[in-house]
DNA sequence: CGCATTTTTGATATAGGTCAAGAGGCGTGG
DNA sequence: CCACGCCTCTTGACCTATATCAAAAATGCG
């Protein structure tokens, strides 16, 4: 359908909106990150800065075609990565979220495969990717981290397959929304329909219905404006058909 | 549906098919597979037997939920893997073929994510995770390689989703075919019809249906049994939906 | 040859696609 | 602060593709 808006919209190359080096050693997250194995004298060795940058829904951290050169994790927010059909038709193929790592394909020179989209406002550390190549020779742990973070996108790409690509568009719908689900509380955001649509294979149409249709039957609750309380039993139900 | 018929299968396990010991050196596909940028020395440093397995349709080369302890290459043949959704019905997640590795879960010593079975008689080179990962330590290309056939797993997947679980019936069918063709001949051979249902998330019904009518119009030529000839370029229409 | 399995075909029901229009939000500029 | 235009979401009416249920035909196997 669109896939436009691109001629507007900053890709990460612009450095105007960069946030400042990054100091790994002190990162936030670093226990659950890529660098998790890190010691101190591996971070002696970096010597290019890694970069941490801001992104707004509708930038993109990469394109499909564009030389792999760096790896990125996902700090937080969240970032879609879209393929094209023939057609012209896109298809959102995986989701990153906090603690994700993409643009793995720069461990093989290659090019990225897909277009990465901001659709919530997200921060990322840029990790160049020679940086990445020579700590992974001489640090096995993070060199098992990047092994692992590679079984999770494949094990990602298969759930994407069995629980998002198959069944009727009622039990996708419910299942999208159980992933969604992030706090105990059983808070979650929704994106656009279009966008739902195009995770699931479904119209935009299709998408609106039945997401209205849940609210109606009170599987979901509207708090405020695209926040929803989801009753994750009820989903679980719809999500398996009983 | 079915997911049953295991109780009488063979599991890779059993050795009594087992077809005796590789010798990589002189492995007649050699120089497409994991194992390409070993040099005689690496050789040298296996000690436990590289098996090689032949093994028939219907066969069970692992289960989902295994200890992952062993990696395996393709020499010939064919294989699906497959998962199960929580209604039980099947889906078929990626198929392999001569010079595809598998069970690179092993790597990470978890379990295997899937079942793998046998559609039509394959023999596979069975890799013990141990002589894998110290070799992966020693030879930069072997490691190298490893990262490819992660890379390309994970393309796989992608397109499984793009290709085979996007658009309608007719459409995912046809790039099925395409996908299957192999000679420069256009020959093909299919699989039955609940293979393709679990392979498109269509029904077996609705395979059928579309195969014959494939037929009848002439994207589809049966020259015997089971043995195809495909009109590639109506195959694309189709696929495109021109 | 006869039984079991798979494929094909038919009849019917329905989910979801398509096209179109209205409703609600939101930002911009007057 | 309001009005206008733009965009997304929702809803409606319609229609077609595909699921479903069932039975006949074909294929393979012991």
């Amino acid at each position: 359908m669109d896939q436009i808006h691109f001629a507007m919209t900053n890709t990460v190359t612009q450095k105007d909106a960069w946030k400042g080096e990054a100091n790994c050693s002190v990162c936030s997250i670093r226990d659950t990150v890529l660098f998790a194995g890190l010691q101190e004298k591996d971070f002696e060795h970096i010597h290019k800065p890694i970069e941490q940058l801001p992104l707004r829904p509708g930038d993109i951290l990469y394109r499909a075609g564009d030389k792999a050169d760096r790896l990125f994790t996902i700090r937080s927010g969240l970032v879609k990565l879209v393929q094209y059909l023939p057609d012209g038709n896109q298809r959102i193929v995986r989701l990153l979220r906090s603690t994700d790592v993409t643009g793995m394909e720069a461990l093989l020179g290659g090019e990225y495969q897909h277009d990465a989209v901001i659709m919530q406002s997200t921060e990322v550390c840029v990790l160049p990717i020679d940086v990445v190549q020579r700590l992974s020779r001489e640090n096995t742990q993070l060199h098992q981290e990047l092994m692992k973070r590679w079984q999770r996108a494949l094990a990602d790409a298969d759930l994407w397959i069995t629980q998002l690509s198959t069944g009727s568009a009622r039990q996708r719908v419910a299942r999208l929304l159980i992933k969604l689900v992030c706090d105990e509380d059983h808070r979650c955001q929704l994106f656009n329909r279009e966008d739902m649509g195009a995770i699931l294979g479904i119209t935009t149409e299709t998408a609106s219905r039945t997401v209205a249709d849940f609210k109606r039957k009170g599987l979901l609750r509207e708090t405020k404006p695209n926040q929803y309380v989801a009753d994750t039993d009820k989903l679980l139900e719809v999500a398996e058909d009983l």
